[in-house]
DNA sequence: TCCATATTTAACCATATGGTTAAATATGGA
DNA sequence: TCCATATTTAACCATATGGTTAAATATGGA
């Protein structure tokens, strides 16, 4: 649950677990299907999903033989947080800021 | 320069680095003062902001004996990019994101 | 010229990280 | 009951990371 930004940051530097969220995007997965794309042994895929579990990126529910794993959609708040904190979110021009403001309005009101 | 999001997420993910960047966003500093709040050799602060520049995230200026070390004011784009590209930022509330905008446009005006 | 100051380099060390293979565990289904 | 499937655990390994101290380097200034 309390991940620090430590385990946050590090979970994200590594982009073996970068494209597995990116893949749980789209659906909650099993393991081995998680494991499928990758060249890579399935017990180290198990370790990438404990670490972006113990970074609260990942939430992982075992029902049967399956163990599934889904996307913790406020897993990067805090990482986010600290990045807006820091000050420097010029960076990112302001138009696609407001597109994305507009964007989220319309699914509120869609809602 | 081209720095890997590997490279700038793991360069985030040490207090002692982020911590750095909060000083540096400040002002310049020489790497002897950079150290000074830190418990730890200057040596480890060399290495850390070898790391920080190799990310992308400072730059390093060398005149006389000293070397001044300040904020790379786009290192965290890369990162921001990644972030928002994987689609996640209704994690921020709206409000704060258009005061944001509102500061940037008062600003942008300002100038 | 010579000392002080600022910083890096070298050598080292303990622990963490990211991978492997083999074995263990648990559940599903014939 | 017994085999197949899904996954984790254990033991291991090479390399990376974050720290140390001692020595080297380079510049400034009396």
């Amino acid at each position: 649950m309390h991940s620090t930004l430590d385990e946050l940051f590090s979970a994200l530097s590594d982009n073996t677990r970068r494209k597995i969220l990116i893949m749980l995007l789209e659906d909650d997965m099993a393991v081995t299907d998680v494991a499928d794309p990758f060249d890579m042994s399935l017990p180290a895929i198990s370790k990438h999903l404990n670490i972006l579990s113990n970074a609260g990126l990942i939430t992982q529910e075992k029902r049967g033989r399956v163990n599934w794993c889904k996307l913790e959609p406020d897993g990067l708040r805090d990482a986010s947080v600290w990045m807006l904190g820091f000050g420097q979110f010029d960076i990112l021009d302001i138009e696609s800021l407001e597109k994305l403001i507009e964007t989220h309005i319309d699914l509120t009101q869609a809602n």
